[in-house]
DNA sequence: GCATGTTTTGCCTGTTCATGCAAGAAACAG
DNA sequence: CTGTTTCTTGCATGAACAGGCAAAACATGC
């Protein structure tokens, strides 16, 4: 039995199934669980298959690659951020929101008897808005990436290009004062470059661990950014940097 | 069982029914209460669901209070329409789906293992359709309607414009031999119109409650429904009717 | 043929994670 | 108000895990 062997054979069964079980490969590949976990883990590196506590599933499930791989990481961080982004909304306001599970908790976080226009490329987000009967929500459409759970591509631009908005919550990448922000995807990059030309201002949220940190792709210049949304914990120096290109620090 | 295997069908029958009861789950999956009850807390602190006493609801229903009212109604009979509907399907294929309960299970019935290109205006059927590997899902924008689940407008019109495909899986609300297909909303029969012009072949899944009934607009005539998947209880002189307009009867 | 280095694999060790149980708190029903 | 159900918290146990190590299988060079 070869390694490349058992490694088809598991893609085989989870395209199947969407799931396997260690144990079970084991005993019917007739090798160790701890061969199965290795191969489970090079294909998981692979970006092939998600590994959880006792196998595998099929890699990108909206709700779990979105949510629960990226989100399962920093869930009262990025609740404590939405809950003080929020807090820059005014009713009435029209939006931008893009991908990411910042912007997800930010979507979540909307309360319920506030009137705003949200236009969002990410299903997480939309599904989020769904109940919030005050808000008017516009899909933006087109292709779906799962890895993004976000729409990019040609139809999305051309609904952007159509619309635009009092501020844009950018979900980012990277976020550094000499790079500006920054995306891992070049079709991401080029929507997200298009909701920040027709909105307002841009609204950024993040995490410790985005902060000083770049991607490959360029969105924005540091000096874009209206509002920056971190935790109390953020460095002070880097927030300085940042508050000299004119962006206004908001705590969570 | 995996942990991550509970929360997808936590999910999918939340999705389906709009809500769990944490004893039901339990003797279902064969845990403890206690686990249930965990997964619920995880699945509602990443916000996919809204933990209640006894259980859990969907935190954000596609579907608003109409639909998800409607979809407690008939869903064992719903699940059974979208197996047999999702057996018409080809691999390669590319359909168009709109919205609606029952379109929504059909998504959901999809199998993991076949390629596909879907284009959908339904929030609902979208975030079914994305964590199958293999289908290529574009989302039809533009200004999402709560009531109906769906996008529709110009934006919507315009990309299905763009678009064709070889099947269109039509949500019907009204069927009936002498006045067609028929829809409850104006702009939601335009979409349903510009699906049906762009499609190869028309697919109705329907309960019987919604045979011979009609709806105020008018989506297309009883002769432009090439396949028509019906319960096996379905008034034989009904179906004859729309067999004799050239539909092909699939019983579930 | 022999020696050497690499890859694969299984086993061992300490660690982490999921689960069920028990006890107290909270929510619900009558 | 009282009893019941459901919930949270803490804890113990066993399963699953990562990393290190050594043996076996394989390739490579002399």
């Amino acid at each position: 039995m070869l390694t490349e062997e058992r490694h088809q054979l598991i893609r085989n069964q989870l395209a199947a199934d969407g799931k396997v079980l260690a144990g079970e490969l084991a005993s019917r590949f007739g090798v160790s669980e701890d061969t199965v976990r290795r191969d489970l883990r090079e294909l998981a590196k692979a970006g092939q298959l998600r590994r959880v506590y006792g196998g595998a599933v099929a890699s990108a499930p909206f709700a779990a690659a979105t949510l629960s791989q990226r989100s399962g990481h920093a869930v009262e961080e990025k609740t404590r951020l939405a809950k003080a982004a929020v807090g820059l909304l005014v009713a009435g306001q029209s939006l931008f929101i893009d991908g990411g599970t910042t912007n997800e908790a930010i979507a979540r976080a909307i309360p319920r008897d506030i009137e705003l226009t949200v236009a969002t490329n990410s299903l997480g987000v939309a599904s989020a808005l769904t109940d919030r009967p005050l808000v008017k929500l516009i899909v933006l459409g087109g292709r779906y990436v799962p890895d993004l759970g976000t729409c990019v591509g040609a139809d999305t631009l051309a609904a952007v290009a159509q619309l635009g908005a009092d501020l844009f919550f950018l979900g980012s990448c990277g976020l550094d004062v000499a790079r500006g922000v920054t995306a891992f995807d070049s079709a991401e990059a080029e929507v997200k470059r298009a909701m920040a030309k027709n909105s307002g201002g841009i609204v950024i949220a993040v995490t410790n661990d985005k902060l000083a940190t770049a991607a490959p792709y360029r969105v924005a210049g540091a000096e874009a950014i209206r509002h920056l949304v971190v935790e109390k914990t953020a460095p002070p120096a880097t927030l300085a940097d940042f508050q000299s290109q004119g962006a206004q620090i908001h705590f969570a």
